[in-house]
DNA sequence: ATATACATTTAGGTTAACCTAAAAATTAAT
DNA sequence: ATTAATTTTTAGGTTAACCTAAATGTATAT
């Protein structure tokens, strides 16, 4: 049916609008890596087969049908994910480029045998949530720990997969899925935070803290 | 390095190869289900790159170079059937078309992961040999089926892949790899003949004894 | 309100596949 | 040794992506 360029327009679409209040042609063209032009032509198409609506300067927005679309990737590119680690002992910083093929060439038998090996997730190894096969989403209630408040002990829930560096890193210093965190000190000069895992005390960065996902415990 | 299409050019070509004494630009185009003058200028475009050397109307002949990318293919191609029977449960006449995608996009890291979770297989679950890593190949003494002599018991050891609506209906009669069968009768007519599989006779067609492939026991 | 900066689109071009139709080359059969 | 049949190649065309450069349109800041 749609492409493979066609599937990571859409899937870069909506996952760009979950943070950003606009999707514009240049901010897409900032994500996929190509130039203004070409995204400008394929928005154009898209536009024409009905999975979005555009309006210059304003932005885009997928249609039912491209939302479906979207979500229909995004599940199976986090059940590759899932299975990458769970399965074939891939580290969580491995796997968000690896299943970036697979997610496009997954039948909906494999998807379906691969999620029930896995005992139907419903979260990938970041924490980001799994969509249903009929599109919907569980979503939790977490915020950034760089919101959480001074002497709190939190529970990490996700952390961004967008940067894979990040990813080995967050783990090197002891932090994965359900940790529990304590905050100890937020400095003010940097953002910075100073929180203890495992008994030990480590300050991270606000761009850490940003994209860890804590809730309160 | 090379795109999905060469890969697949060179992969058909070596079992091509394997069986018929020449592969013309012809009979590629039947298998591959391409126009001929689209193969040629491929075959072109390929013996210029030095993967194969082309002689019209003799044929084509991998060099070493394409011999040992075609072996890769096919490595990775097997590697990711046994493990779509062994850990995804599916059927072996389903995994030919699903490995046909993945073969292409598999980086090393998952075929040496995939090798290692299935305990380094020699053989894959039609009985075709894996490859190694380097490009040797362990060759069984087989021999197909419809050679056997009457009354004797040999062993399955292989069963060709080429049509999965024969690998349904052999294992609907109960023929799986390592099986014992007897030879009961041997038709002169047809060339057909009637086996014995768990103490039960089947005739079989001539099209059916040509493409198991089995050994004395 | 206008200029400047920025965002978007159009125009024209590339590439790797593929195709059909026609031409050329080879093999095979009388 | 021709002719017929077959195989292969060439010529010219398509498509879905992409690109750069230039043109157009919108927003913002003075």
């Amino acid at each position: 049916m749609a492409s493979e360029q066609i599937e990571n327009y859409l899937k870069n679409i909506y996952k760009l609008s979950a943070n950003e209040s606009k999707v514009t042609t240049s901010s897409l063209s900032e994500k996929l890596q190509i130039s203004p032009a070409s995204v400008s032509e394929m928005i154009k198409k898209l536009a024409e087969e009905g999975t979005l609506t555009h309006t210059p300067y304003k932005g885009v927005e997928l249609t039912e049908e491209g939302k479906k679309l979207a979500l229909q990737i995004i599940r199976k590119h986090r059940l590759w994910e899932m299975f990458l680690v769970e399965v074939l002992h891939f580290r969580w910083d491995e796997i968000d480029h690896e299943a970036e093929r697979f997610e496009h060439i997954m039948s909906d038998k494999m998807e379906e045998k691969i999620d029930h090996v896995l005992g139907h997730p419903l979260i990938d190894p970041h924490g980001d949530p799994i969509p249903t096969k009929d599109g919907e989403i569980y979503c939790s209630m977490s915020y950034p720990l760089n919101e959480a408040q001074e002497g709190a002990n939190v529970k990490v829930l996700r952390v961004s997969d967008a940067n894979s560096e990040l990813l080995q890193y967050v783990s090197s210093i002891g932090i994965s899925l359900n940790k529990i965190i304590g905050v100890k000190q937020k400095m003010n000069f940097d953002s910075s935070m100073v929180i203890s895992i495992d008994n030990k005390d480590v300050n991270i960065s606000s761009m850490i803290t940003k994209n860890i996902f804590v809730e309160n415990v």
